[in-house]
DNA sequence: AGGGTCAAGAGGAACC
DNA sequence: GGTTCCTCTTGACCCT
C-alpha cells in the first residue's frame, strides 16, 4: 500500500486504508462516526486549463451519472476525475457526505485488461508505470486487480458449478441404469424364474465381462 | 423500483 | 512488522 496515494486528501476522511492497513487500528479509531470512502465524496473533472471542475453543479439538465460519462468520455477523455480533497480543497465547505464512483474511460479499461492478459498480478514497478500512463492512483490499479481476480475466480467457479453439474448427472443417469440393470440381473438368475430370458442387458463398458458370464451361466443350466 | 455492475472499504491470512 | 492478496461488503451508478 502506497501511504503516498492518499497524502493528498487532506479532508482527514480519505485515510488510504485497504491493502496494507498501515496502522490499521490507529485509522480505525479516526473513520469513527466518518462516512465510509469519502475519498469520492465530490466529483470533479480537471479542465484543459487544469481547472479542477465541478461537473454537478455546471450541468443541471443532465443526469449524475450521464454527466460524468459525458463529460470524461467526450471532453476530457484522458483525465479521470478526482475529489475536492485531491485538487486543492476547492469547495471544502460543500463536502456533502454521498460518495461519488469513479468510472474507468474506456481506453483506461482497455489498457488494464490487457496489462491483466498478460500477468494478473503488479509488481510495484509495473503500478507505478501503469498508473502513471493511466493517470490512476497505485491504489486504483491494485484495486482494479484485485476486483478484476476476483471476477475472473467467479466466473471460473461458475464454470466449474455447471461442469460438476453436468458429471453429477451424468453419474445419476448411470446409476439409475446400473440399478435397473441389477434388478433385470437378479430376475434372471432367479430358480424361480429359470427359463425367462432377459432382454439383452446394455453393459456400461466396465463391466462387459457380466453379460458373458450371464450366457456361461445359462448354457450350463 | 429493483437488480446488476463495479470501484473501493474493511479485515484477516499469508508471506517475507 | 510491513506488504500484498483474498474475500466479503458497501454504495454509486446504470439499465430495464
Amino acid at each position: 500500500m502506497e501511504e503516498s496515494d492518499h497524502e493528498e486528501c487532506n479532508t482527514g476522511l480519505c485515510l488510504g486504508l485497504g491493502g496494507g492497513h498501515v496502522a490499521k487500528k490507529e485509522k480505525k479509531q479516526k473513520l469513527v462516526n466518518k462516512p465510509l470512502m469519502a475519498c469520492f465524496d465530490l466529483a470533479f473533472e480537471i479542465s484543459p486549463k487544469g481547472e479542477a471542475m465541478n461537473i454537478y453543479n455546471n450541468h443541471s439538465n443532465i443526469k449524475k451519472g450521464e454527466r460524468l460519462s459525458l463529460e470524461r468520455q467526450q471532453n476530457y477523455p484522458n483525465v479521470t476525475y478526482s475529489t475536492d480533497s485531491e485538487n486543492n480543497n476547492n469547495n471544502n465547505n460543500n463536502n456533502n457526505d454521498s460518495r461519488k464512483k469513479l468510472r474507468l474511460t474506456k481506453e483506461q479499461s482497455t489498457i488494464l485488461e490487457n496489462t491483466f492478459k498478460l500477468h494478473n498480478t503488479l509488481n510495484p514497478v509495473q503500478k507505478q508505470s501503469l498508473a502513471d500512463q493511466l493517470n490512476l492512483k497505485t491504489r486504483q490499479i491494485e484495486v482494479w486487480f484485485q476486483n478484476r481476480r476476483a471476477r475472473t475466480k467467479l466466473k471460473q467457479t461458475e464454470v466449474d458449478y455447471e461442469l460438476l453439474k453436468k458429471h453429477c448427472q451424468n453419474l445419476s443417469d448411470e446409476n439409475r441404469r446400473l440399478k435397473k440393470e441389477l434388478q433385470e440381473l437378479k430376475l434372471v438368475q432367479s430358480p424361480l424364474c429359470p427359463q425367462r430370458t432377459p432382454s439383452k442387458p446394455k453393459m456400461c463398458s466396465s463391466c462387459d465381462h457380466k453379460l458373458f458370464k450371464l450366457n456361461e451361466l445359462e448354457n450350463n443350466n
